[in-house]
DNA sequence: CAAAAGTAAATAAACGTTTACTTATTAAAT
DNA sequence: ATTTAATAAGTAAACGTTTATTTACTTTTG
């Protein structure tokens, strides 16, 4: 039995990423993703049922996987308040400029209803992912430390902003000047975590 | 000279918004719409040059136009920071939450590089329409009311959050409770102008 | 009756997917 | 050790469908 040969299965990927990324969605074609990645249109019918299996599949290895792994890198549950929070947008800010296609698709996750359907199955049947952030934010709430919201409005208050950022980063690299650096990102940080804290007095 | 039929062009209008926010953009073809708008397909192309003239067309006129209008909608530069912030966070939430293919096909714009180039090209051509926030946050900036950072930036911090939370609240849609209400979406951005205020002290 | 608005039907190209076939590899048989 | 048979991997070319757009024609008005 002749073996599956892996490198074809790896071009698939990062062809279909490449594309995605460079032209974007609409312009992935299932000929044109074989054609770009020297394959027969055949051969990624072997590993994937079809266009649709295909997405999901590359949005979910590629990118939530890929993503949050990258995002809770030496983040630590026990950590003080803004030691964690500053840590994940560290890692959030380092992943995405070190992985812009990985970004590309994540917005495209946001507004394409397939891909959304996907993320939202993923991140209930993967939540211990964010598992970890949830019971952070959780003890932080229970100890006075942070305003006392849902966890989702914790999320979007605290991690909302960086995902902006770095939509500004990217935008800035067709500019004169980037404006946002790894000073700037600890500086909005603060002030988000600022906004959080509950004073202590 | 037969005067052109303007219900025919707003058939053509509102049976695209209402296609690309109930099946997705990738789900608008030109005979589709045709059909649904119970035209013939050559009308189209009277009004628009290209699909892509289209797209284009329709997301500046229905989404950024009508957008920016209600964001600012009782807003005033003059206004004190908070009152200020706060007006705006209300606008974008009632807004989104009465529109929500305004919504879907905003997000789109963030993703589609056709229509993220469109809204780039929008927005600085037509900066008059958030001209008034920027000089609000400059101001405030160097009156020493809020912390010292790029407009961008600062745009970034205060209202990100709000369209993360939009993007919840229509989650939520779907699950049992409703989490993010009016009183919530207050409680958040104060939260937000918290962490931006420098203290006078 | 001039002329733009509008239509139905056709165009060529591109789409996702499949068919019919070849190639490469392994395990069993010699 | 060599040959053979089985079989999945892989290919080139085609399938029918849908796509954006156009052609050739008709309708409606000033």
């Amino acid at each position: 039995m002749r073996p599956k040969n892996i490198e074809k299965e790896e071009a698939i990927r990062t062809t279909a990423m490449r594309i995605i990324a460079e032209e974007g969605l609409e312009n992935l074609s299932m000929q044109k993703l074989a054609k770009e990645a020297n394959i027969s249109p055949r051969t990624i019918y072997l590993k994937y049922e079809n266009k649709e299996d295909l997405l999901v599949k590359l949005f979910i290895d590629e990118v939530i996987g890929s993503y949050e792994a990258a995002v809770l890198q030496d983040f630590n549950e026990a950590m003080g308040f803004a030691e964690g929070v500053q840590k994940i947008w560290l890692n959030v800010f380092h992943y995405f400029v070190a992985n812009r296609s990985a970004f590309v698709l994540m917005q495209y996750g946001k507004s394409s209803p397939l891909l959304n359907q996907s993320f939202q199955e993923k991140n209930i049947k993967e939540g211990q992912f964010f598992a970890p952030v949830h019971r952070f934010l959780k003890r932080h709430t229970q100890e006075g430390m942070i305003v006392n919201l849902p966890f989702e409005v914790q999320r979007a208050l605290l991690f909302a902003p960086v995902l902006e950022l770095v939509n500004e980063y990217f935008e800035h690299l067709n500019r004169p000047q980037q404006i946002i650096n790894e000073e700037r990102i600890i500086q909005s940080c603060q002030s988000v975590i600022k906004g959080m804290r509950i004073p202590n007095d």
